[in-house]
DNA sequence: CTGTTAGCGCATTCAT
DNA sequence: ATGAATGCGCTAACAG
């Protein structure tokens, strides 16, 4: 079956017999068998894409850019949420059985990204992994794409001082992961380098719930209240609003509340989330490429950095007097 | 290799050999090549789960509920975020190359529906289809599992018009599936068995914005206003209760707002959100049970339909006097 | 109880 | 320009 050659007879089999051959596979409702194909060419054209939750469009978003570069390609994506806490399978080949050519990890914790990258158990030893908001220079990833989550932070400290804030509690995710870790490090490293700014911080789940107790404790403790809570990401950062009315207080009158993502929640609540744009789909789809070139034996091209934007809305205005 | 065996040595192999085989097969990092394996056994033991969307986490409840299921019988789950408007590939097997055993589709638009069940070309004839929240006893589906959505939206104008409410306007989503149809079918026969009471109803496409709009026209239209607005999900309830604040109301003194699916959402936004709760892993996991005993050539049983729970919070409450 | 073998459907190479 | 033969890695059936 010459056709099967797919577009493979620039001069191998005359026009007719071309012809001829693909209307009776029409005919015949004849369909290759991916299996088979696999088995015989050893690679699947088949990428995994890792991801943490599937609950934060976030990465829905990686996934529409990486599916997008790849269909272009003639590659396809399968997702794996991994699982967080309670999750379905600790294999990704139990939930994703197809056989893979290369692995994309998007913002993993520490401890994950291991069972995915070191264990061979988890069939993805060897494979080609690159690596999205992660920790750059990793061992065992082809490639990198960041976000500049740092300037992002520092737009944000920057965007609150330049409102006259000086005390400043950022809700950080308690997570260990790269994505959090930098933007701790770029919000100490912010508040630092102002004369009068006092920089306080309260650890929270991933969750409005758990944001909106991070947000209580830090407004509740003891000596004077801050005036903003920079938040880790979006979801914490609804839950931030939501403690501070409970308290009695205003959004963003008396408290100034910023974010981090700028899901599709940021423009549902009221008033709508000031908040760092990141630009996910960009991150998919440059991830994508970088599998695909290592698939092709380039040499992994430097770190990709992407910038974000911080997006001014309704949870930020200037301090109240005192 | 006995050792591919499995778990299938019951009496065949002696016990010393089956720990010799794996202690070899540990050690030299062997792995099955799935691919042979598929080719051979010519199923795969995955499903597609052909989902709307993915930022709704409504679908990624249903996932998780397949997955859970999926795991517990050895097979595996991809997950394909069908083409909304402009989509990565309108075909499965290019964006989930995986060859599949099944395939379970949740609340589809006819025409996406159609692109599925019905193409040759698209990889899927001829394999069990099941159907989740779509409308029973449709053409070749194996099973369906529903929602009883049409007593949750009757439980909505029970609960409103315990309250007080008549003026009452559906904000409907404008998209032609059978999710969507049977809310408007309830709403209309809940409302029309009413003595008194008067219901609307304006379309929205499904998003916060949309719902907003649709929200605004609904409340300044000619003739008296709506005291509650019942919206198709909880998106476009989140849009709703931003028009009414938008128009110098409020929610719900003013307006009451209700939604469906019970989102994160739901009570990300204040003050939460009245809405429908649906037992979404519950969901998928039955349709993948279903599946399962498709695939074991089990017969179709009766369609599952799930009771849904009205749960009440912030946005409901007796109309303002007049 | 254990070792050997055929063949799943495809892409490729070699022979016509 | 086309047909025939080979083998990818695995499992199931069969021979020892």
């Amino acid at each position: 079956m010459s056709l099967v050659l797919g577009d493979k007879w620039r001069g191998r089999v005359s026009q007719r017999t071309a012809q001829a051959v693909r209307s009776a596979a029409a005919e015949l409702g004849y369909r290759p068998n991916l299996a088979a194909r696999n088995l015989r060419l050893g690679r699947t054209r088949t990428a995994l894409l890792v991801v943490p939750a599937l609950t934060n469009d976030y990465f829905a978003r990686v996934y529409t850019g990486a599916a997008r570069v790849a269909a272009r390609n003639g590659f396809g994506v399968v997702l794996y949420p991994s699982p967080e806490g309670v999750g379905p399978a600790p294999d990704p080949f139990s939930s994703a059985r197809a056989a893979l050519d290369g692995v994309i990890a998007s913002s993993m914790a520490v401890e994950a990204l291991d069972a995915i990258s070191g264990d061979p158990a988890a069939g993805t030893a060897g494979l080609p992994l690159v690596m999205l908001d992660s920790e750059p220079g990793a061992a065992g990833a082809a490639a990198t794409v960041n976000l500049d989550l740092a300037d992002g932070m520092r737009q944000v400290v920057d965007h609150l001082v330049a409102l006259g804030h000086r005390r400043i509690t950022h809700i950080a995710a308690a997570v260990d992961s790269w994505t959090f870790q930098v933007r701790r490090d770029a919000f100490d490293a912010a508040v630092r380098g102002l004369s009068g700014a006092v920089g306080g911080r309260e650890p929270a789940g991933l969750s409005v719930e758990q944001g909106l107790q991070a947000a209580r404790r830090a407004l509740t403790a003891p000596g004077p209240r801050p005036t903003a809570l920079v938040c880790d990401d979006d979801l914490l950062a609804a839950g931030a609003c939501k403690a501070v009315r409970r308290l009695g207080l205003r959004v963003p009158e008396d408290v100034s509340v910023t974010g981090f993502d700028d899901l599709a929640l940021a423009t549902a609540v009221e008033p709508e989330l000031t908040t760092v744009r990141l630009p996910a789909d960009e991150v998919g789809a440059r991830g994508m490429a970088a599998l695909l070139a290592a698939l092709d034996g380039h040499a992994p091209e430097p770190a990709d950095v992407l910038p974000v934007h911080l997006t001014i809305r309704g949870t930020t205005t200037a301090p109240a007097e005192g």
